[in-house]
DNA sequence: ATGTACATGTAATGGGTTACATGATTCT
DNA sequence: AGAATCATGTAACCCATTACATGTACAT
């Protein structure tokens, strides 16, 4: 459903675009936020017009095909904004390495969240630099402020490893 | 892989446990790091047990059975501790949702983050209550921190919106 | 007896990734 | 001529959720 979802505020957003447009987009202004590669929008548009959300223009240039809201598209995304209470389920490789970290001995576990620590840091480096125009400016600020709350983590955990048994 | 990454640490942390044991502990001790029904769990651990990085003792009381880690297990755990880079990417609806938030208007748009604050809260509320023993703590003290700085996210995007056109 | 907690499973479906496959256009 | 980018697609596989299905033990 949030494929869906992410399609349709994209091509709300920007206008309208192609799959490969769309792919791209994900890639530079949403990828903090969702992911999806060309092989699930792809099809995903076939289907989404098929439902009538979205319309696909006639074939362009290398068979590129346009495709643009409709306003049922546009009323379903509406919707979904206004009724769907979003899950806060996380599914997080780094936050399941923090649980297991009892399990190692100090050194091996100092290493593992300096590493942590370098991940989230150049992660850091790239969304500062991927500004936001007005749109997507509040999910960006999120994403930074949650990066800089996970690197605070992992300083604090590297000071209380260094103090155990120092 | 994670799946049996976590229920290897698990079998590591408290001993030998059974399908059931481990699908609650995901429940009450692991929900905000990772998720997992017992649906995925039990295939799991039969497979788990045909790679050899578990032992499943003979059946006890109703059918009950006790899984074991065994060193092999154990090794392909401090493996993946050691070796595996925890990928950073996240998929969140919250942030899809603030990511989308300038499609609404106003009004809208406040309803929308109070409604995702309302969440986060009442998530911070359970996972305040789940005081972990030493183990889970250091994930539980990150958990915390990323709760509480998406509220924050949301009194400032609540304050922004009520600024603009107030 | 009825309900609750214990305990295990399968099947269908949906969502997502990786690998494979093809062809057009533009740039050097 | 060769490389990069544009542009679309399929198939196999893995992971996860929901619904279905079964039976035991214990407490009231």
């Amino acid at each position: 459903m949030s494929l869906r979802i992410a399609l349709l505020g994209l091509l709300s957003a920007v206008g309208p675009a192609s799959g490969y447009d769309l792919a791209k987009k994900f890639d530079r202004s949403l990828n903090h936020v969702w992911q999806a590669g060309h092989t699930q929008i792809y099809p995903e548009l076939v289907k989404m017009a098929a439902d009538g959300l979205v319309d696909a223009g006639s074939e362009g240039a290398r068979g590129r095909k346009t495709y643009t809201i409709t306003p049922e598209g546009a009323r379903q995304l509406h919707e979904w904004m206004l009724e769907h209470t979003p899950s806060v389920v996380v599914r997080n490789e780094v936050a399941l390495q923090a649980f297991l970290l009892p399990l190692l001995d100090r050194d091996d576990a100092i290493a593992v969240v300096e590493r942590i620590r370098a991940g989230l840091e150049a992660r850091l480096a790239t969304l500062q630099c991927q500004q936001a125009g007005a749109f997507g400016s509040y999910a960006l600020k999120l994403g930074l402020a949650q990066l800089r709350t996970s690197i605070g983590w992992t300083e604090e955990t590297l000071a209380d490893l260094r103090r155990a048994a120092g």
